[in-house]
RNA sequence: GUGACCGUAGCUCAAUCGGCAGAGCUCUGGAUUGUGGCUCCAGCGGUUGUGGGUUCAAGCCCCAUCGGUCACC
């Protein structure tokens, strides 16, 4: 019985969309899946029984957080992450890669790694591509990432390509590294490449051809135009091997999810659905509403009409307005909790329609109903200016 | 009853020698993408208690009046 395996179980003739099941020693996934991000070994506010309520297959938790706090050691005497947060499914965890772009201020870079001052209390740390493994070793997720380089937005070309290249040596060490480690334990690799569709398609090659069981894409949606992503995307695809698991690293909102399954992608993680929510931003069909905005301070049927989720099952949308607007600590669990179901019921819609062979009618029927509220924005301007020309004419 | 102090946005308060009336919160919207856990951005909102006066100019100075707080009788 292999500890990790992909298989297909259909792909959309007119797009890169594929369904698929992964399996790992904590159980199976179907794909796509989206990924709730739990970077302290907690999905902020979320038990792991409701996250199961939700449907969610598998969770990410985050090498730099818990390496910092409470420590790998301790988590290790804990029988590992599983044991430790009492999620038993499946769980990856990112390798603090991206810590090292975002936390930038307080790092410095080099071959061997980077040396980091800890945004807690100071103290000096490094993270090296091996020192990522043993650590994610004594955390025990099924998945685990090696440290990599992320650019940020926008990048000159050389830098692009020093960052690149220094991602796939350390990946390279890695692959080494984790031999002395647990193999139940699968490592992905992670392509980066920048903005340069170029060095996307250098960086999928190169990764791919590596012995990764399978492929996280990083890097992206750091700031560059959403169709500059998707282009870059575009570029990636056709050089990944088609038979191990894609994961779009950090990605996305509910039309990314639908997008990128589009471009073939199987696997997200993204904060943007618990992040938001604590911030009164619920997603609908429809596209994103504000639970605080008062037009629901007196509405009597849930936050968005036929939604399965908990939330939605028990409550009115007055009450959750009531409760963000109050900043009640229930809010915080509603609303997150609201956001991930949609999230998992949209992934698992998706592989629905890829199964029975209507993917693209889906998808172009979601886009064209789900309206990112900043293209509402950017309508509301366009009118407001039309508005404005129509008076001094 | 006497005296002192105070009345400025819905709330809490700024405004230098008299010189374009301002913040925070609330309210109305928006943002957030491998999470540094209540963040960020924008907007609405004013006859400065009221009535007079002085002045080129008054939230500010003078008079009256109403309201409040405190102290004393």
């Amino acid at each position: 019985m292999p500890t990790f395996s992909f298989t297909i179980d259909a792909e959309c003739p007119a797009s890169w969309a594929r369904a698929g099941t992964i399996q790992t020693p904590h159980g199976t996934i179907s794909t796509p899946i989206f990924m709730p991000v739990g970077t302290q070994a907690s999905v902020k506010s979320v038990s792991p029984e409701e996250l199961r309520e939700a449907g969610a297959q598998i969770i990410l938790a985050n090498t730099y957080h818990l390496m910092l706090r409470p420590g790998s050691r301790l988590i290790a005497e804990f029988g590992g992450l599983h044991n430790f947060m009492h999620w038993d499914g499946p769980i990856l965890t990112d390798s603090g890669g991206f810590q090292v772009f975002s936390l930038g201020h307080l790092r410095k870079l080099s071959e061997e790694g980077a040396a980091f001052k800890s945004h807690l209390d100071g103290s000096a740390h490094m993270l090296t591509p091996e020192s990522v493994m043993r650590i994610e070793s004594e955390l025990g997720a099924d998945i685990i990432l090696p440290l990599d380089i992320c650019a940020s937005y926008p990048c000159s070309h050389e830098a692009a390509q020093e960052a690149m290249e220094m991602t796939h040596r350390w990946a390279e060490r890695a692959l080494v590294a984790k031999e002395q480690y647990r193999p139940e334990q699968t490592l992905f690799g992670i392509v980066q490449g920048a903005f340069e569709p170029e060095l996307r398609r250098q960086s999928a090659c190169y990764i791919g051809n590596l012995p990764f069981p399978g492929l996280s894409i990083g890097g992206l949606s750091v700031g560059e135009p959403k169709a500059e992503m998707w282009e870059l995307l575009s570029a990636v695809t056709p050089e990944l091997p088609r038979d191990k698991p894609r994961h779009l690293l950090g990605v996305g909102s509910p039309e990314d999810l639908v997008m990128g399954v589009s471009l073939g992608m199987d696997m997200f993680d993204c904060v943007l659905p618990t992040r938001v929510a604590r911030h009164g931003c619920l997603f609908t069909r429809q596209g994103r509403v504000n639970i605080k905005a008062s037009r629901f301070s007196a509405q009597h049927g849930p936050v968005e009409e036929g939604c399965d989720c908990y939330t939605c099952r028990n409550y009115s949308a007055a009450y959750v307005h009531h409760l963000a607007r109050a900043e009640e600590q229930l809010y915080y669990r509603l609303g997150s909790i609201h956001n991930i179901r949609f999230m998992l019921r949209l992934a698992s819609e998706i592989r629905a329609s890829i199964l029975a062979g209507t993917f693209p009618e889906f998808r172009d029927t979601f886009l064209a109903q789900y309206v990112p509220t900043s293209e509402k924005v950017r309508e509301d301007q366009r009118e407001k200016w039309k508005a404005a020309r129509s008076r001094l004419s």
